[in-house]
DNA sequence: GTCTATATTCCGATAGAC
DNA sequence: GTCTATCGGAATATAGAC
């Protein structure tokens, strides 16, 4: 029986490395996560998770390319079939909304790769590059044929992508600022909402 | 005759040191940040650094007190002689963005502190949550006089803060999707645009 | 596969000469 | 005010026993 979550609970030490590992470079970053940290969280001493991974950047890889390959499976999932105009939007939206709440911390990494470039900051942006492209070419296609209203589409996704992914990565100082946990099913229900309607404004000729 | 800039050109050491570290901890962060790596910037040796300030904390804490004093600063003057509905947002986001492209690094800075809590996370939080707060009661009181459409105006917020803040703090990044500089005047003329347009269309009851 | 012990390097911070 | 020299500690990584 496979495993559904990208966590592992018993046996396989190296999944349990990756899995503690994920969890502290999202939280503290590369440079705020030791081996220590990771070893503890595993429950081993530090030299043993050296005869997993052949160093600490081996993981941080490891941890980057398992987190990119999921929503490289999501993204493929969501293009197939595709809705036309406003439709697919929504479509698109719902799953990555969904793909986030369960993965908050690739969001967290993926920015903190973002802000700087990160020890593989390349591999990260020419992964994402071509994904950014097709949804532009989706939005130019479909303003074209009227089924959008016509914007500057580069400009319109990027603002999505800050909007959308900043409720996540920026959860703890969003929890000052509304004084409550934004992560709540019942707040990422209105989050979502809110962002929907905002591009549907924008967005949708009807 | 005062200097404008942040940044001092010469003489004062102590100034020199906390441009140089602006711009480390903005682009490395706070773990990633030696005081080996400020000297160097500066021009002299470690233990000199130390001569000027305590410890590392407390160059941190200069260079963030800083930061937020400026920002407080030009909040104070974007809302005096406030505006009604619409022209009030648009003057703002305006102010917004010219603070943005002339202190990239604030917007980096601010972020890595959102995403995880840096070492004076809560800081910065309590500094900005009134400022929020602020702003939600502007735009809850310009909807209900019906100068701005019926919007849930915290997440309204949130979804700005996060494209605007996005496209500074994730400059490397986007630099790669759009195959350009996107912090060039004219990059940013454009974005300035399209942002100041999806609210329009969601907000400008006109 | 996990451990103890250790090599090496870098860190922040201090002492004291000039 | 800047320097060299050094302390104490933590980091990654390796060697080798069990």
């Amino acid at each position: 029986m496979a495993q559904a979550s990208p966590s592992a609970s018993a046996g396989d030490t190296k999944a349990l490395i990756l899995d503690a590992a994920l969890r502290r470079f999202a939280e503290h970053g590369y440079d705020g996560t030791s081996l220590n940290d990771i070893a503890d969280d595993v429950g081993i001493r530090r030299p043993s998770i050296l005869h997993h991974f052949p160093s600490k950047e081996a993981i941080y890889r490891a941890v980057l390319k398992q987190l990119v390959d999921d929503w490289g499976t999501l993204v493929i999932k969501a293009v197939r079939d595709p809705e036309k105009g406003w439709d697919q939007i929504e479509r698109v939206l719902a799953a990555a909304f969904e793909f986030f709440e369960n993965n908050t911390e690739f969001v967290r990494l993926v920015r903190r790769e973002a802000i700087a470039g990160g020890p593989f900051f390349d591999e990260i942006a020419t992964t994402l590059q071509p994904l950014f492209d097709q949804a532009v070419g989706f939005l130019e296609r479909e303003m074209k044929a009227g089924r959008l209203r016509k914007h500057n589409a580069p400009q319109l996704l990027l603002a999505g992508y800050g909007a959308i992914l900043s409720y996540f990565s920026d959860a703890p100082l969003i929890t000052v600022l509304l004084g409550s946990d934004p992560l709540s099913p019942e707040a990422l229900r209105v989050h979502h909402r809110e962002v929907v309607e905002l591009f549907r404004n924008a967005l949708d000729p009807r």
